[in-house]
DNA sequence: AAAAACCCCAACCGCAGAGTG
DNA sequence: TCACTCTGCGGTTGGGGTTTT
């Protein structure tokens, strides 16, 4: 299937030596034999550098070449056949904040290869996106917007003229996040609270702050009635590969303390209105830990320069929603 | 039944960033 | 500082399969 294996290239000429010379790389689909070879060799030796692997592996491809066969075919912890449709909401959700950031919609999906998900996206959703005729009330099909960015954006500002404005104050400057965001149920591989519960605490530590031991939020569910949140309930959608110290997340805290009660929230639609009295600014620090943590973090307590791009640098503990103007 | 159009997706390409000498 | 290599990413291609005409 797809491109062909290109033989014309796979000429070798032996040396005076008998070392066998590899005049050209091959290009296109990869046989079996080749699946082979380069799935020997990775189970045996790991992965290193790609050019060697290619070269050692006996393998008449480009390192980069190996690299993407052993990536998008051949690893072992891949997740064959269709997206479910708990994994096509969550690539949606990723990516109305993320946009064409497949790698970090990858890593959020065990078992997925960007190159995968983007293809889906591109076949499947993006074509269903377009013909949906649902009314922009429903976000569960929405591409990123410019609106949906602008009112990020205004809350982002919002959020730095009150925390710059009383930043001379050493302790207990307050601001407000005042957001309205449509929310769309998160599938029930993950509790519905828990996606609740993340949603605000998570939007000011991705915007580099945080509250304190404090710190707590009001979700207003659809039937008007309010739900304080704490900090030690929240839920971050973790990454399938990235070490702690790579993220600063710490994925054992990702799915613990889920209390809510899931009826409380099993609505199609939540309006979220998220209130946070905050006392510290902190930047860099874990979502979720204990209060050690959280006095580390105030070392670092800084007033952060914020921008979109920064904002969604890293939503490992972004909470899954879609921005909508109502 | 055959041709055309469309779909899917593996693999390529170019680029950017990091590392190294 | 520069050149080079390696790696990873996102966009694009193109060919086999499927559906439609």
């Amino acid at each position: 299937m797809m491109r062909r294996p290109d033989t014309t290239n796979n000429t070798t000429t032996p040396s005076k030596n008998g070392v066998t010379v590899h005049n050209k790389l091959r290009k296109g689909l990869w046989s079996p034999e080749e699946d082979d070879k380069l799935m020997t060799y990775m189970m045996t030796n790991g992965q290193g550098c790609w050019t060697d692997v290619a070269r050692n592996a006996g393998l008449q491809r480009c390192g980069k070449s190996c690299r993407l066969r052993w990536i998008n075919y051949l690893r072992p912890d891949l997740k064959r056949g269709a997206f479910s449709i708990e994994e096509e909401e969550l690539i949606i959700h990723l990516h109305s904040i993320l946009g064409n950031r497949w790698s970090q919609i990858a890593a959020r999906l065990p078992g997925r290869t960007d190159n995968e998900i983007k293809n889906f996206w591109n076949s499947t959703i993006k074509k269903r996106l377009k013909n949906s005729s649902k009314p922009s009330s429903s976000t569960h099909d929405q591409a990123p917007s410019d609106a949906n960015k602008e009112l990020l954006m205004e809350d982002i500002m919002f959020m730095r003229l009150n925390s710059s404005s009383s930043s001379s104050s050493s302790s207990m400057h307050a601001f407000t996040i005042n957001t309205n965001y449509n929310l769309v149920p998160f599938p029930d591989t993950i509790s519905n609270d828990c996606f609740l519960n993340n949603i605000s605490s998570s939007l000011a530590h991705d915007h580099g702050m945080y509250d304190d031991a404090n710190a707590h939020g009001i979700i207003t569910m659809g039937d008007g009635h309010m739900v304080e949140e704490g900090y030690d309930h929240y839920f971050v959608p973790p990454l399938e590969s990235a070490s702690q110290e790579e993220n600063g997340t710490n994925l054992d805290y990702a799915y613990q303390n889920y209390s809510r009660n899931i009826n409380e929230i099993n609505s199609n639609m939540i309006n979220l209105n998220v209130h946070h009295d905050t006392k510290n600014i902190i930047k860099g620090s874990n979502l979720v830990g204990s209060h050690e943590m959280w006095e580390e973090g105030h070392e670092k307590m800084k007033v952060g320069e914020w921008s979109l791009e920064d904002l969604i640098e890293d939503v490992s503990s972004f909470p899954l929603l879609d921005f909508q103007v109502e």
